[in-house]
DNA sequence: TATATAGTTGAATCAGTCT
DNA sequence: TAGACTGATTCAACTATAT
């Protein structure tokens, strides 16, 4: 994978002297920032506004630990009206920055989506995709009482219906093994060396973004030396991926210690260093399939008997995908142990459903659900 | 562990007829058809309104065969204003009918999940969690000029904010192989003999959502029993599938052609039976035994010596069912947060027996007489 | 040095009942 | 209604320490 370099031929027919604030942090709040450029001078806007997330008390884990949660005063609103207020605010600034045939990303989960959303549509903004980044390692539901919130949710939209918007498609089908890239990106969050950390080990930044999420969100949507604008720039990693990709970024930030860590980080790397690019690239791993959903697919009816191979032992599914054998409830590794008295099994390999003396792993089932095939229904 | 049966005997305290439109189809608009259901009658809500799709004329694949986009007159608003009073108006008849308890899913794409999501939360629902239907086979863009849509968006959302909602967290932990739930959903789309086609083979309904889908919501946020409201009912997949799980269903549809197709399929399902409808409960289900019963049935006696797991901490049990460790006082789960120097402990999992070197957790002895086997007594 | 075990952490709108 | 009390609840990935 190779990667254009920077740079504007100074011979070019319009040629222009490199603006002062390219690639740069511009102090201040995002709306009046914004001001200081001029109109259509940008390609591309990533932006990953406060989310406006209502936290109530402190939320701990089963063994006791608290939860860091984003608790910091830029991400408070008073109401819903005012967050309304500050996003048509910012999505008004940069529409007049972007350029006609430009596009822009915003990253939100539900507490705040929406509402961006429907004012990127009110402002007559069109809406391309939505694309949803799945995490692979999310923050589990402590007290079990909703689904994991296991994604964010991404608006990628152009500001006019006409626009001949920046895709690169046959680079992404390339980057997806040959396959039409979908609007599922199933990437890891921004751990480990890659999260910023200061003196004492603390996260410089309570929501830093992963690089491989800003790799995908480039590669697509913009061109080797267009500028990016990243309106809370954070820690900077848009501008880092930026630079790694031969794109010129600029950014917004109003926190000095934000600015300071941005900075550092993006005046230590070189432009477009391939071997830099290798670590951007997430990893990938096929969907589990659980036993659940062979009962939504109407594989398997509740109420079906399944047996072992050898037809030892019994069990009946129920509707919630769990087993009774005898006393025994649960899953179908930990019915199967139970039953042999074992301290595990799995239960892919060991219940079998019969069909005419005819008996076949529940594994074969699982199969015919990856493949893909179409499912009798129920 | 036991099971809601269907249906209200007529000998129950509070008997009463089942409502005449339980489990029927009403034909007209939603919002009228709505009025006619009493205020606080349902108990959850799945809706699949239109999508406000805006197709500019028809669309081809690379082999020029034309695509069977939606574009019913019912699918056709002429602003983003008048989908949104659409919108404000059913949720609204919805709010009224909806038990202050009870629970809605909304279903919808990135042309009207962000308007419907932000309208509900200016109606005052409270959203517990988006959930992203991730199709296993979508629909590829054929003119690559955007990634592949493949998935839709769900918002799951209550009434109000302290609503005490339904979710079989355990039973759905359960079926996602012990492994509790998460927002990313991935399910085939409807196709195959679940399809519902007329007799030239033509699909009946142009977005025709899975059974699988509706498992799953219905498992999670409904009881056996429960009324499962559909406002935008199509061919009735709401209904099919809460007849199969054991739920009641009330449908409102405007075209007879969808209401003929949805009868017939319903009326050919039976429910299944009870035993299958169980599902997995968790402790929050299981009835609360003070830990003073473990002392009045024999279990621990007073005076007994209990440790933590690493026998760092001991204490002694007293007649009353208080602990004594040092100077604390007070119940297994104080004293428990007291000799760690935590704020709350959960005294039952904390606190063990020993035997002969054996740790034990008293919450074993719980079992013991939650299950019913007999105690030795006094 | 390699492997095993224990500890830490991540955009979170995270309890229910009785007095 | 506010406060006290009971007691239910986590997954994947990375880091640090121990063997």
């Amino acid at each position: 994978m190779s990667v254009q370099r920077i740079g504007v031929p100074l011979t070019a027919p319009h040629s222009f002297e490199k603006p002062d604030w390219l690639d740069t942090i511009l102090k201040g709040d995002c709306v009046a920032a914004l001001e200081k450029l001029p109109k259509h001078s940008v390609d591309m806007v990533f932006a990953d506004p406060p989310y406006n997330l209502q936290l109530g008390g402190d939320l701990h884990r089963p063994d006791q630990s608290r939860v860091d949660a984003c608790d910091d005063h830029w991400d408070q609103f008073d109401s819903f009206d005012a967050y309304d207020a500050f996003t048509r605010a910012w999505l008004l600034a940069v529409k007049r920055v972007l350029k006609p045939d430009g596009s822009i990303w915003v990253i939100g989960s539900y507490h705040n989506i929406f509402r961006v959303g429907a004012i990127l549509q009110d402002l007559g903004y069109w809406i391309l995709n939505d694309v949803v980044w799945l995490k692979s390692n999310p923050m589990p539901n402590f007290r079990g009482k909703r689904f994991t919130n296991a994604h964010e949710t991404m608006i990628w939209a152009v500001p006019r219906k006409d626009a001949k918007y920046t895709f690169n498609y046959e680079a992404l089908k390339t980057f997806n093994d040959d396959l039409q890239m979908r609007s599922d990106w199933h990437l890891p969050l921004c751990t480990g060396s890659e999260r910023l950390k200061d003196e004492d080990g603390r996260k410089v930044h309570p929501t830093q973004k992963p690089e491989s999420l800003l790799y995908r969100v480039l590669l697509s949507s913009t061109n080797p030396g267009d500028v990016v604008l990243d309106p809370f720039f954070g820690t900077g990693t848009t501008g880092a991926v930026a630079r790694k990709l031969g794109r010129h970024f600029v950014g917004v930030e109003r926190e000095q210690d934000y600015i300071d860590a941005a900075r550092a980080r993006i005046d230590a790397l070189s432009p477009a260093n391939d071997d830099a690019l290798e670590i951007t690239l997430g990893k990938r791993a096929a969907p589990r399939v659980p036993f659940g959903n062979l009962i939504e697919a109407g594989l398997i009816a509740p109420g079906t008997k399944l047996t072992c191979a050898r037809g030892r032992h019994q069990a009946t599914v129920r509707a919630d995908g769990s087993l009774v054998s005898g006393d025994h409830r649960g899953s179908i590794h930990k019915v199967g142990a139970l039953v042999q008295g074992q301290e595990a099994c799995n239960g892919w390999t060991f219940w079998h459903t019969e069909d005419g003396g005819l008996l076949t792993p529940i594994d074969n089932m699982r199969q015919i659900i990856r493949s893909g095939l179409p499912t009798s229904g129920r």
